[in-house]
DNA sequence: GGCAGTTATGTTTAATGAGGTATAACGGTT
DNA sequence: AACCGTTATACCTCATTAAACATAACTGCC
């Protein structure tokens, strides 16, 4: 058979915005890793400006902000990923980890 | 709390091409009820060449076409959705259903 | 105080895509 | 043969988005 198969996107939304997706975990694991925004945006090949455009959305649409930044200092600056925004994360890669693997079932029923 | 949920798009793809999704099933529909693609796009406010395109990569992607159509004659024109067409459509409504319902049961569980 | 490296933001330019308009092709109906 | 409503397709314009460029603000360190 030619190569059938179901695909899908998955947010995290907060109301109607779109505030988590896969790239923005992405985004967020970096950061988390480099201690910074723009280190992060140099590994996904991303502008710095959209990256920070992004955390920029995720702190305003939530309650409580998933990254700190603070401009100055030792290094030029850092960034930090909250615990609320380590929560988030986990949550998402766990949901969208079994949406994949829901995915994956659909596509297999197809060949029965 | 803030509404916080999990929302998602189901796509049914031919290798890396998407063929189906939520915009192309009611198209499909559409067509099946009116018999004509220009009704249909009428009904969904969206223009003909708009709704004539997604028939034809619909068309050219699968083996089968899943919109048959015959221009002049009696009424102008008008169009068929093949038995092709109807399974994939039935099939897509069946697993985009028991997504909504993983989408409903994982945004519960948020609030526990 | 100047330097370094980053965060933060404004402005401008390029590219992509959506949408409108126009028109041909078609065949039953009159 | 002219008409009608639809399928089918080309083309051009405009708006929205993405990318690029530029610059300010900040603070530890030498």
């Amino acid at each position: 058979m030619d190569e059938l198969n179901f695909k899908g996107k998955l947010y995290l939304q907060v109301g109607d915005i779109r505030a988590i997706g896969p790239g923005r975990v992405e985004l967020l694991e970096r950061i988390n890793s480099t201690g910074s925004i723009r280190q992060a945006a140099l590994q996904m090949q991303m502008s710095y400006r959209q990256a920070w455009e992004n955390v920029d959305e995720m702190n305003s649409v939530f309650a409580e902000p998933l990254v700190t930044s603070v401009r100055g200092g030792k290094g030029g600056g850092k960034a930090e990923i909250t615990t609320k925004g380590l929560q988030l994360i986990k949550l998402f890669k766990e949901v969208h980890s079994s949406f994949q693997e829901f995915l994956q079932e659909q596509t297999l029923k197809i060949e029965c």
